[in-house]
DNA sequence: GGGCGACCTGAACCATGGTTCATTCCTTGA
DNA sequence: TCAAGGAATGAACCATGGTTCAGGTCGCCC
């Protein structure tokens, strides 16, 4: 028993693998997951690549942390949102334009987490986000239905229209051709919030004019 | 010159050539474009490996070929539906329901085409796939609203919802741990387009009842 | 200061899967 | 039947990128 950590190695330690981590993570909001191969992960924290599988016992370990710090991150601003006790429909309309505008904001990020296309191990990780998306709209929309604010429906199918609708509107392989988003994302926001408001049966205006009636008079 | 390519072998070339699309194809429906390794399809087709090559010049070739063709069979029967005479809305729930219907249908080949995960080239092609459908989509929305069937709504982004929506509900990565599919795939498809139809500003009742009250009297 | 072991290094290693090419087989036209 | 050349073969080749490991460095403890 010659050697015990320190607190000061275990900060270096913590650093390390912190810088590891910011690396990778600065990498795939640059140019996705593809773009983060070990080495240059490894160059980027500053460390050799051996030096990674250290503190990750593989690529793939790595990329799920990213991902889930990433993810959780997001979801734990949504989740909030949800658990609020404005009313449904209120709820709603908040956790997706919170949702939308923060995709929009991170776009390269955010494609990465919805749609790039990764390996089968990843697809999990990406599976079990939007999965908690998905289930942060049903829930909402469970509450609006009970409150007699919003028309019955299958809550589990909304609320996968919505998030399919939502990423496929803003960052997938539609977006990218059009450059109405750099123009004027705000109004595309609340284009597709408003379409899927009114998928689940509700309008949109809540204290504002809607989407339909603002263009109409245009 | 005395070699002249004659009839017989020409036909036998397409036939190959065909042999080759067609193997390529069934592995694809299989188990995706990951499952269509080169020296897989060559064995399928029953040539050998090297033989793909004198077909198509790369993976990359073939792949899209084959991306082309299913895709393009689908684009026409959608297009020949938006290009009747009926009314606008109508067309757009049978443009709906024929979409989400063939994906229920024939669902490993959807998923390949739709979401599976691939790489950037094909990534192309499936985005020209993609941009075809909303395009669709779109012509039916301005047709609608044109004729005052529909409200005035961005039908880009609109479409580009519909187009996300539907895949994402019905073969994402959400909808395998359902198993309401495999149940009751007709309510699944009915629920999917009727939030389509509320998403741009019309009900899905045409002549039937529609989602919301048959649900609300269950 | 010195021994010990954890930590770091990065070039070599390996697995995967697309691509090539020397060789063989087959078809053509005489 | 035979020379000429196109078509087919499939094992070897190669590129990519994750992973390993023998050797060096550094911090801890006595």
């Amino acid at each position: 028993m010659t050697y015990r950590r320190t607190d000061k190695v275990s900060a270096r330690l913590a650093e390390t693998r912190r810088s590891i981590l910011d690396a990778a993570r600065d990498l795939v909001s640059e140019g996705g997951f593809a773009a983060a191969q070990m080495s240059e992960v490894a160059r980027r924290a500053g460390v050799a690549t051996g030096t990674l599988y250290r503190y990750f016992s593989s690529k793939e370990a790595l990329c799920r942390q990213i991902f889930r710090e990433v993810s959780t991150r997001e979801m734990d601003l949504l989740a909030a949102i949800a658990a609020g006790d404005a009313p449904a429909r209120q709820r709603l309309v908040e956790v997706l334009r919170t949702f939308a505008g923060r995709a929009v904001r991170g776009r390269r990020l955010a494609y990465a987490l919805l749609a790039e296309p990764v390996d089968a191990n990843l697809a999990e990780e990406r599976a079990f986000f939007r999965r908690t998306h998905a289930e942060i709209f049903a829930r909402i929309l469970e509450d609006g239905i009970a409150a007699g604010e919003l028309p019955a429906t299958d809550v589990k199918i909304a609320a996968a229209c919505i998030a399919g609708a939502i990423p496929t509107a803003l960052i997938g392989p539609l977006a990218p051709q059009s450059h109405e988003l750099d123009e004027n994302p705000e109004r595309v926001v609340d284009d597709i919030v408003a379409f899927c408001m009114a998928g689940v049966g509700a309008a949109a205006n809540d204290g504002k004019p809607d989407r339909i009636e603002r263009r109409a008079t245009a």
